[in-house]
DNA sequence: TTGAAAGCGCTAACAG
DNA sequence: CTGTTAGCGCTTTCAA
């Protein structure tokens, strides 16, 4: 591997004006083209952790899942987080960084170390953290107390003086809400995710606010876990007693489940009964009828939990607080009057 | 940031003595115990970059997954590869190396100097691609010059010479072509992936194998590019003659597509036609009826490509060519003698 | 405009 | 068993 002293020996200058020739530093027009010549022959490529240590910046950020062993599925049976990763990855490497990749259960023994060793491993220059649950997220504490450039994927209401990006569940499950009311329904039930799940709590939050303000009622509700097995039966237990006009799926998953379970009983959407799921996943045109659904823009939130993290890092910000709309995706399993 | 230096100092030792009390190095008993109460009580985390600079090794590998502007759905549309990546974190956890996760297209400029910067970086260990076309892999070239461990996802049959592990998708294709030949199918057809995409190409192959061994006849070939649309068309397609008794789809996401242009024209499954998928992605159940179809087990694979990868960078193989073998999962859309 | 030298944090070779 | 020293590759004062 050819480092920069074997290009500065066949420029016949030393390292020092090599390294100022090649990054743009104040030197002879006639040098710097020296120098090049000579990088381009030996096929230089600089050795880029030298340049850390030197530096003292890597150029990666890291991605960090976090999931619970109590809902493995919650995360795993989605491509949610491959957009986002798409999205990150998107301004990651116009900026020149590149990414790491994890995934770390709260449970995991020596969690809470990980923060601290990858802080001290100087490899990441920031981190982007998905907690997914209202846990007590002790990390976070050692991330601010070190200064340590991170962000979380996070509805504002439990982030407060923490960097976050919010993904609007609140509006998302109002903007549901709004129009099961417009199409007319006034018994209404939600199949929701996991009670500590946050995204479900700020769904369900708006979805009823929604609810309440137009008079309409919320007659049944259950918790699932997000999978396409607990939305049957979370739809069953909703119609062991007398149907509601419209539920609300607090994701297409369960949407799912509770489409076939509605099937498998002989009652039709839209015609008998709305449905609505959340998050526009690949399935939502698989289904029958196609779902109407909710779409959190995910390749956006990737994107902007990036362009946030790295303005951080670069100190053009002090802290980081937005919220990326969602959008309702209207298809056929709602009502309109 | 509290550094070896200050550890040694606060132990009364040398950094050389420090470093190896830590390392489990030849040091007197007595001596490792206080380097290592001292590392404790100033919360000493070794700077990583500082070790790889002098140990030439990052524990860091990276996975890249090959895309090509042509067919941009193929990628994004499924959760397989997030499940790929917790086999990969699974393994590399273990070891204590971190994942690095790049999305290159074909088509990007500059694309092929990416491999030649990445060698050079010296900032990961390895590579894991998954190259998905059957482009002509310049980049394996400059890998294998320079000796920089790498490893494939790919058949064999397109791997000569290369290190890769093979998802067995002409045993996947020939599994589904049993199956229906044992259905009592006679008149079969399939719809495949894009022609270049070499697991669409083995998949096919496999299945046609059966078909042929068994004395049964291929009567319909589409070729779609892995998406819903595309299987509802291609089923379409199909259906504007004679309509087979069984149809391979090469992914499950055309066949639900598939599936949904049959019930649109008010054939059943498996009824009137026997239909297979391949991937058994998370919609696979999702469907109606639920869908048969082939399991590649794509968290074994990225178990496995990452032990050889490793294995390849520790020295301990000179070479991989590993097949993990896909199996049938039998659900309602297939026929039963 | 250029070069010599220091230093980022760590490990390894060698000497004691 | 321990310390001294060198060196990994780079950037950056500081002098010249």
């Amino acid at each position: 591997m050819t480092t920069l002293k074997d290009v500065a020996a066949l420029a016949g200058v030393s390292t020092a004006t090599a390294s100022l020739a090649l990054n743009g530093g104040p030197v002879n027009a006639r040098t710097r083209e020296q120098v090049k010549k000579a990088a381009r022959q030996l096929n230089y490529v600089p050795n880029r952790v030298g340049q850390i240590l030197t530096l003292g910046r890597s150029n990666t950020i890291e991605l960090i899942i976090m999931t619970s062993e109590k809902y493995p599925d919650v995360v795993r049976k989605t491509s949610l987080y491959y957009y986002l990763m798409e999205g990150m990855l998107g301004v990651a490497d116009q900026r020149n960084v590149s990414v790491r990749f994890a995934v770390k259960s709260y449970e995991d023994r020596g969690f809470s170390s990980y923060f601290s060793k990858l802080i001290g491993s100087r490899m990441v220059d920031g981190v982007i953290i998905l907690p997914q649950f209202t846990h007590d997220h002790h990390f976070v504490r050692i991330l601010q107390e070190a200064k340590f450039p991170h962000i979380l994927l996070q509805p504002s209401v439990f982030s407060a003086q923490m960097n976050h990006v919010d993904m609007g569940n609140f509006e998302g499950g109002r903007l549901v809400g709004d129009l099961f009311v417009k199409g007319g329904a006034e018994r209404i039930g939600i199949i929701n995710g996991p009670a500590a799940h946050v995204d479900a709590i700020e769904r369900e939050r708006g979805f009823t606010t929604a609810l309440f303000e137009a008079g309409a009622a919320l007659v049944a509700k259950v918790n699932g876990d997000f999978t396409i097995e607990s939305g049957y039966q979370g739809m069953q237990q909703i119609a062991s007693r007398k149907l509601p006009d419209a539920i609300f799926c607090a994701n297409d998953y369960m949407a799912a489940g509770a489409l076939r379970y509605l099937r498998s009983i002989g009652v039709r959407a839209p015609e008998d009964i709305a449905i609505a799921g959340y998050d526009n996943s690949d399935i939502a045109t698989a289904l029958d009828p196609e779902l109407t659904t909710v779409d959190n823009r995910f390749f956006d939130l990737g994107a902007e939990l990036t362009t946030g993290l790295l303005s951080i890092i670069d100190g053009s910000s002090e802290s980081i607080a937005v919220t990326i709309r969602p959008q309702l995706v209207l298809r056929k399993s709602h009502r309109t009057p």
